[in-house]
DNA sequence: CTGTATCCTCTCTGATACTG
DNA sequence: CAGTATCAGAGAGGATACAG
C-alpha cells in the first residue's frame, strides 16, 4: 500500500478516512477489479462451476479467474465446494459476507451506470475546450 | 475494455449485468482506482489546491495526482478553478455529481472497512488449510 | 473438468528533472 | 505554485501448454 507507511508508523497514530482507507485497499481492489466486480455479480445470481463461470464472463482467461476466486476466497467472499470426483466437480458460491459485499457493490456500478451519459457529456466538454 | 466486445456487438444486443459493468468499468476504475478514492474522499470534505491535496494524500506523487484529477475532472466529478494570477492559484471542487458519487463511495470503503476483522480471520484460515 | 506453469507484453507507478 | 517530460522498474493481464 502506501510506500513507507503501515509498516512504520504505530497503529495509534493511524485514524483519519485516509489511512483507513490504506487498510481496506487490498480488500477493495480485490472486489473493484475488473473480473472481480463480474464474478461477485454472477455468483450474487446463482452458484457456478468454474467453466460456466468462464462462459458467463465472457473474456476472462483461465488464469485470471482462477487467480480471482483465488483472491475472493481468500478474503472469505467466495465459497469453494470440490467434490473429488472424477472428473472434478467444484461450485462457487458467495458467502454471507460475500452477498451483503456483492449487493453494495452492484448498486455502486448500477448508480455509476446511471451516470454514464452525464459523464459522456461531460468529457466531450472537456475534450472540446 | 472486454476486447472485442463493445466495438463489435450493436448497443442492442448488449444488455446483462457483465455488458452494463463493461460499459461503466472505466468510470468505476477512475473512481476506485487508489488515489481516485482518496482525492474524491479528501474533496468532499473541502475544496484544496494542488499541494495542498498533496499534502493531504500523503505518498501520491505530482505525476499521479496530476493524472488523478485530469481523469476525474474530465469525467466531471471534480471542477478545476484556475485563476489567473502568479503564481497561479488553482482550485480543486466536487461537482454536484462528483458530491453524490463520492457519499456512495465512501460508504461502500466503510462498509469494507467494517469487514476488515473478518477478512483477516478468513484470510488466516485460508493460508492454514 | 479444474486448474498450474511459463513466457511475454503492456500499463501503471514513482523518481527525477524541468517549464511557465 | 502548478504542473509537464522522461525514464526505468514492478506488476497486471493474456496465450499457450501441460498436469491431476
Amino acid at each position: 500500500m502506501a510506500p513507507g507507511r503501515g509498516d512504520l508508523i504505530p497503529d495509534e497514530l493511524i485514524a483519519d478516512v485516509f489511512d483507513r482507507a490504506c487498510h481496506s485497499r487490498e480488500i477493495l481492489e480485490h472486489v473493484t477489479a475488473r473480473w472481480g466486480v463480474l464474478a461477485l455479480a454472477a455468483l450474487s445470481e446463482q452458484p457456478f462451476r468454474f467453466n460456466a463461470l468462464r462462459r458467463k464472463i465472457d473474456g476472462v482467461s483461465e488464469k485470471m479467474l482462477a487467480q480471482t476466486l483465488q483472491a475472493l476466497e481468500r478474503d472469505g467472499f467466495v465459497h469453494r465446494e470440490a467434490r473429488p470426483t472424477i472428473p472434478p466437480h467444484v461450485e462457487y458460491t458467495l458467502t454471507p459476507m460475500g452477498r451483503e459485499l456483492a449487493g453494495r457493490l452492484v448498486a455502486l456500478i448500477e448508480h455509476v451506470e446511471s451516470l454514464v451519459p452525464e459523464v459522456e457529456q461531460a468529457r466531450t466538454r472537456y475534450d472540446r475546450g
